[in-house]
DNA sequence: CAAAATATGTCAGCGCTGTTGCCATATCTC
DNA sequence: GAGATATGGCAACAGCGCTGACATATTTTG
C-alpha cells in the first residue's frame, strides 16, 4: 500500500519503526541550556531571572506591545506575567502609556536603562551564536535559520516569522 | 591594528559593534519550547514533569549510570536529583543495584516500564525532528547536528560527543 | 442608554524544579 | 584506625508556571 506522496525521511516519521534521534534530542538539549545559561548569569547580577529576560526582550523587540499581544507571544497566563513585568516597570526597565484609540490598553515601551540591558543579553547570545557560525561554512547561517524554523508548529511559522523579521514598525499611539 | 587571525564572522564576535542575531535568538526560543512541549503533554498523564523526564532519559540511554554520573550530566544538585529519582524508582521507572566493584555507588536501570516510556518520549521528539527535515534538503540531518554541537560550550563539546555517540557499553556490574 | 464584552489588575494558593546548608551512614583507601 | 568518598535525608527558600475568583475602567452593541 505504499504510495510516493511520503517525504524522503518516511521511516522516521512512522515512530515505532525507526530509532529515536537521540543524538538531535541531546544536542538540541545541551545547546539550549548553555545558550540560556549565558543569559542567566548576568540576569543574576539584577536579581532577575529568565522570565524577566523574554517579558524585557519582546518589549523591546516590539516597541507599544500591549499586555495581550505579550501574553499571546509568551504563552504564558496573566497572572505568570503580571509578577515579572510588576518588577519591570517598579524598577524602570519597561514603561506602560494608555492606549490613545482604547485607554483600556497598556502600550508597553522600553525605558534607555531597559534598552541598554536588553541589548547586553542580546550580544551575550548573539556571541554563542558567532562563534559557533566562526566554526561552520559560510552558508550555516541560513541552514540553522532554516532548521530551527522547521521545528517550529508549522501551524505558528507564519506568526513566528512576521515576528521575527518584522513588516514596518507600528506608528507611537 | 588588524590582523588576519580573526574568523570570518569577526565584526559579529565583537559584541558591541554588530546587530545581535535576534532572528537566531528568537527562532531558537520558539523552536525549543515546541520541542519540549511535545514531552511535556505524554508526561501529564504520568504527572511526571521535566525533571522526571530527563533523568528516565539518561538512565535508559547509559544502563548502569551512578548518581555522581547523572549530576554530572544533568548539571543539578543532589537535592533536585533525589526527589525526582525516588518518585521513578518508588514507581518502578528506574532500578538500583549496588556497584560490585565500589558498593557505596547506585548503578541505576530503566526498567522495561521505564524504558517503554523513555522510548515513546523519544519518538515523539523524534517526529518533530523528521518532520523538520522533511521539508530541508538531504544533509540537513548533518547540519543540524553540526550547528548544535558547535552551540555547545567548546570545554564540554568532548564529553557531550562521547555522551551522545557511546564507544562501546560498559559491561554490568 | 443600558447591558455585555473586553483589557487589565490583583489576591490567594498550589506545583515543579532549581538552590544552599547541614548532618548521617556505609564503604573504600591509605 | 583515620580520612576521603558516594550517597541519602531534612529544612528552607526562590523562580516561575498554573487556576480560580473577583474588581475596575472602558468600549461596543442591542
Amino acid at each position: 500500500m505504499e504510495t510516493a506522496l511520503h517525504g524522503k525521511h518516511k521511516a522516521q516519521a512512522e515512530a515505532h519503526d525507526a530509532e529515536p534521534m537521540f543524538d538531535l534530542i541531546e544536542l538540541l538539549f545541551f545547546a539550549y541550556r548553555d545558550f540560556v545559561g549565558d543569559a542567566d548569569r548576568l540576569l543574576e547580577s539584577y536579581r532577575f531571572g529568565r522570565a524577566h529576560h523574554r517579558v524585557l526582550h519582546f518589549v523591546n523587540r516590539q516597541p507599544g506591545l500591549t499586555i495581550a499581544e505579550l501574553l499571546d507571544i509568551l504563552k504564558i497566563t496573566k497572572q505568570s506575567l503580571s509578577r515579572v513585568l510588576k518588577e519591570l516597570l517598579d524598577q524602570n526597565f519597561v514603561e506602560a502609556r494608555a492606549g490613545v484609540a482604547d485607554r483600556r490598553q497598556r502600550h508597553l515601551y522600553a525605558t534607555a536603562k531597559g534598552r541598554k540591558l536588553a541589548l547586553d543579553l542580546a550580544h551575550l547570545q548573539s556571541r554563542r551564536f558567532a562563534r559557533a557560525l566562526d566554526a561552520l561554512p559560510a552558508n550555516a547561517r541560513q541552514d540553522a535559520i532554516r532548521f530551527l524554523m522547521a521545528m517550529i508548529d508549522p501551524s505558528d511559522q507564519d506568526e513566528v516569522k512576521s515576528l521575527v523579521w518584522p513588516q514596518g514598525a507600528r506608528p507611537a499611539p
